[in-house]
DNA sequence: AGGCTATCTGAACACGTGTTCAGATAAAAG
DNA sequence: CTTTTATCTGAACACGTGTTCAGATAGCCT
């Protein structure tokens, strides 16, 4: 079994993760061939397949440890007794701020998808669907305490939630507008769209 | 120059993109072969050429195709003089209605750029600014007329259209709710969001 | 009918693909 | 120092890639 002593190198497993993502975000995950990977870190193709048994693997766990970490970022923040309203703008603030700080992760997280096996796939949209149950949950919490007109909480949550995907499209740190104007901005959008 | 009088099959380029569409938007551009197109078709894959340059030139083709009828249907529609309110619903409306009609095309449209030289990209991209710039004067014009609070006409422009983008991943006629339904919800969330 | 021409075939070219594996390498364990 | 073991190399396999082009084909025009 592989890494179960130190030897020459144990940062050849993160290194070929951080070369496959790098690659995948900028030309498409079918587009890279596990040459190039293997290039990126300093390895011939063979080496790879002691990390992985095969390159869709490969994608796959890219997405899952993102998804895992989403998941658990997000936990460690939400807070289900506080007010409705507090925990919206939290979680806008947090989505913007933690897919700004991953634009290759988000980018293949959403494009790639039709690469993963049926199994895979499935495990990847379990996992995004949590992440939106935990926004759904909070427009419920709204709704139900009179705060928030949401017709429909589902959907809802689907558009704010792409709303917010949206920024990772056209913000550039250092351009016009800081992280924390961003986050105003969306917010106000968010808040009113959601208000009672 | 092909095409200039009738012959066996004057349909066969209409064919041809017809499959690529297809399969683009399936498997994504870079894991269909020109073979598979073909096969498609009935052909063999260099018949292809008689139609394209290229690959890359079919592709863009598609993509230029696509925001050309989305320019124009939206032109057909848009009265400059009339409410902003109105304007804004009819945007919305429109926005997704066109884009549920074409799946594949949008599809194609937003995951595809990366396979696109400079100068297609440049070509694209432009076409896109276009259709946007509709959007932000309508917002601009709410704004100035006392009737929008939007603080960044461009952010918000950008947010409105991520959100409505958004109803392709999810919507499926026949589905819980209708086309007319779903085009009220984002209204109305569209609506609050630049509410003054 | 005969020539013209747009279209298509089928083979070829040069190269890239994911994956496998016997043998080399070098670090850790005894 | 010797053995063990994880790791890597380098070549090979079987096949697929976009693209080109000489030659065949068949509909249109005179």
């Amino acid at each position: 079994m592989a890494r179960t002593q130190g030897s020459h190198s144990d940062i050849t497993g993160p290194r070929i993760d951080a070369a496959a993502l790098r690659l995948f975000a900028q030309f498409g995950f079918a587009a890279v061939s596990m040459r190039q990977i293997a290039g990126e870190v300093g390895v011939q193709a063979g080496a790879l397949y002691n990390y992985t048994p095969d390159k869709q693997t490969l994608l796959f766990r890219l997405m899952r440890g993102h998804m895992e970490e989403l998941l658990a970022a997000r936990a460690a923040r939400d807070a289900p007794e506080a007010d409705p309203l507090d925990r919206l703008r939290d979680f806008v603030r947090f989505h913007i701020r933690f897919h700004l700080e991953r634009p290759d992760e988000v980018f293949i997280a959403y494009m790639e998808l039709r690469n993963l096996s049926e199994e895979n796939f499935a495990a990847i949209e379990a996992l995004r669907r949590r992440y939106e149950d935990g926004l759904e949950a909070i427009l419920r919490q709204g709704v139900a305490a009179g705060r928030f007109t949401v017709p429909d909480p589902k959907i809802a949550t689907l558009a704010v939630i792409a709303m917010l995907n949206g920024v990772n499209t056209w913000y550039r740190s250092g351009g016009r507008l800081t992280l924390a104007e961003v986050e105003t901005i969306y917010w106000d959008m968010v808040r009113k769209a959601v208000a009672a």
